[in-house]
DNA sequence: GTCTATAATCAGATAGAC
DNA sequence: GTCTATCTGATTATAGAC
């Protein structure tokens, strides 16, 4: 039955929408925790509060949870990135970004994959909401780099496509787990760390 | 039966230690190329070319086969680094050893393993000659980045642990695997650029 | 020590009742 | 759609003959 006069979602619709949202969360929150191959499928049902079976009515693999966080990830991503002032410097911009990552990752909030595994990749190259927002993403961040490389705030000797990656790399970086497992530093610390590492270098400046 | 005069090592111990340098090496070479998880044992014993269950006569379980992997590589950095001039600068002294890190790397020959796994955590805690090669190559590093830092080529502002940490995150760097990917700039490029973003940073000089 | 064969376990996915 | 119960395949690890 399609939804009455008004455009309103029906009852129904809106409670399979949240469910899927609870599920998305839990797969969101134990990619972060324990990465992909880590996670199963068991633990996310009892996390969620649900039998694995009623899991697979509404996603039909392993594969197609984690690319259901990544598109969440992927809007909340883009979502930021329109809130960022239009007159701010391009430079500044992308630090803004690259603090906004990582304070995502050391909150327990950014879904980590396996760079390698063939399925997972094709599930998420295949899947139109993941690819739309990452390239969407991409652009715009790709859009930033060269303003800022032609006013000169960013190293223009470098590949704008090596900058892009540098900037994502910060979302799955090891220093910041390995700083917070020290427990010297507060985590504002570890990011302006890594973000003057990331920006700055390591050279005295 | 012991060795006979003179210290020389029986002709079955050369060929037990030949066997196990061949396992080791395919190991380090599945390590490299799909990461832990994805290295199964049968591989492992498919590629050396004998029987699971004799694999597992020689190495008591699949962690301790990365193990032996890593402390090969331990051993592998402690050789390069005692190669390495003594009166060349500090500061030159750590780009030579992340440059040899991207190199091996990027050749195929550096093993990774995923950070949370915590049964092969365990064993490589408990394993004590990958553990004094991590602290000796660890302590190497530590004295010349404070020497550099003294000097004033590294930033004294950063603690000297989250430079080692960002050193060493280079062997398992995303950007470096992704640019080759794109198949766009050589090994010596990619080599070249991440050397750049690692020491010099992104920001314009 | 090496092998073949097999155990034991775990995890992704599904059947079928309600 | 949700459940319980089950299937299926992959994978780590071992038994036991030679």
């Amino acid at each position: 039955m399609k939804s009455s006069p008004g455009a309103k979602i029906s009852f129904k619709a809106q409670m399979l929408q949240a469910r899927e949202d609870a599920i998305i969360r839990v797969v969101n929150h134990l990619l972060a925790e324990k990465g992909f191959d880590a996670m199963t499928v068991d633990e996310v049902a009892a996390n969620v509060g649900i039998a694995k079976a009623s899991l697979y009515k509404h996603f039909p693999s392993k594969e197609d949870l984690a690319a259901a966080a990544m598109v969440r990830v992927m809007r909340h991503a883009q979502t930021y990135l329109e809130g960022i002032a239009e007159e701010t410097p391009s430079l500044e911009k992308l630090r803004q970004v690259v603090r906004w990552t990582m304070e995502l990752k050391l909150a327990g909030e950014m879904p980590s994959l396996p760079s390698q595994n063939s399925s997972l990749r094709a599930t998420l190259i295949s899947n139109q909401d993941y690819m739309n927002g990452l390239i969407e993403v991409s652009d715009r961040l790709g859009g930033w780099i060269e303003a800022a490389q032609a006013q000169g705030s960013i190293n223009p000797q470098l590949p704008a496509i090596a900058i892009l990656y540098t900037l994502y790399a910060r979302a799955c970086d090891p220093v910041l787990e390995f700083l917070k497992m020290g427990a010297q530093h507060t985590d504002a610390q570890i990011v302006d760390f890594v973000l003057s590492t990331c920006f700055d270098g390591l050279n005295a400046r």
